[in-house]
DNA sequence: TCATTCAGTAAACAACCGTTCGCCGACTTT
DNA sequence: AAAGTCGGCGAACGGTTGTTTACTGAATGA
């Protein structure tokens, strides 16, 4: 019988999570398929046989990073789904959530940028898979709304598919600015409220123009 | 004096050419920060030292590539804005026109996928300030017609980076499908445009929206 | 208490890396 | 025809890579 917890167990994961850091301060700079498995436990100080005690091989470490930087986000977008306000104040929500979500995992959401279309076909579908969950979330989220009486499942799925690529683009563009720099700040911001609303408003009138 | 033709420069710009077709080959299954010099220059058939007569470096090599896939994009945009159709037809087109780019530089548009938030910094700075010379032009574009009546300048700007970005976004779903997978090329181009025929309408009711 | 499990180690392996060097030979200029 | 230019080559440089091996010693379970 195995425990789940004990000195041993712990200190295991200890090391694992040392190795999920030291990857990911290291991929800021780097692509993960350029990450030296050397570097990597020369980072953490351990000895190169030591990671293979916790990852087959460097795509899984990867994998394991994309569920680390993704998971908590469900929640949060759950969430924010739940206020259904319904008004323009959602969007203003929307764009606060995801500059602050980014600030506090810069790290983390660079990785997903940099490795959405990366080199490494495990990491890419693992992100492909999270970010077609986010989709479904906010399908879910949209269909309860009285905007989308009217509307097909299928046309849903693709406006909640552009509302999560509208997020990813927007993580992006803050990725893209210096943190201190709170003057692109606001106009990521401006920008990312504007787009929202004009995909909002076309929404709105979406059904009188099939007419 | 040097001139610009010539045997010996005809075979230098050959062999400069071979290197950019092998790297692009070899970067369909990684990343440029992990595309090894020697690994270049063995699937062109020339010696390693032989790369530094037409590169610094990798970088280098990246950066001539940006060049390589986005230049001929340029002329294509400016060609379907200059089509002031102004209805929903031209949102087929755009579509049907990024299908078709995708579906021939197929290398050279997953390279630009993958390497926009890559981690070599100069190919990155090299696709930024491209993007950002199409949403220049497709701005301009826009400003000619009448439907950006009332617009400001800064949010005319940002609608034409929303095209663009969304075309980009639409590129990396043909990516992502197989070649020859039409039911899926069929179902991108459909959310490609019910995306833009969104983004149109709220377009056109912003201003009303605004009073 | 004693046998077992197992995360981490040190060492060795062959293979590969980017870069520099001097040299050659075909093209180009005078 | 002679002198100069220069793209490509082969060889060597020190250093790094991923992976396997047999091992140690502390946490574990009987």
């Amino acid at each position: 019988m195995s425990h789940t917890s004990g000195v041993r167990q712990a200190q295991k994961q200890q090391t694992r999570q040392a190795l999920l850091d030291a990857g990911l301060r290291l991929l800021e700079h780097q692509n993960l398929s350029s990450l030296g498995l050397r570097e990597l436990t020369r980072a953490v100080g351990v000895s190169p046989a030591a990671f293979y005690r916790h990852f087959p091989d460097m795509a899984d470490l990867g994998v394991a990073l994309v569920g680390e930087s993704l998971g908590s986000l469900h929640a949060v977008i759950r969430a924010v789904m739940a206020e259904t306000t319904d008004s323009g104040d959602i969007i203003d929500r929307t764009v606060a959530v995801t500059e602050r979500y980014v600030a506090e995992h810069r790290p983390h959401i660079r990785f997903i940028a940099r490795e959405r279309y990366g080199g490494v076909r495990a990491v890419r579908e693992a992100i492909a898979a999270e970010l077609h969950r986010f989709a479904d979330e906010v399908a879910v989220g949209l269909a309860t709304q009285p905007a989308s009486a009217g509307w097909s499942p299928g046309d849903l799925r693709v406006l909640a598919e552009l509302y999560v690529d509208h997020m990813v683009m927007t993580a992006a563009a803050f990725l893209e600015a210096e943190p201190d720099d709170d003057a692109a700040r606001r106009r990521i911001t401006h920008a990312a409220r504007l787009r929202m609303r004009i995909i909002s408003i076309g929404r709105a009138h979406w059904l009188d123009e099939q007419g």
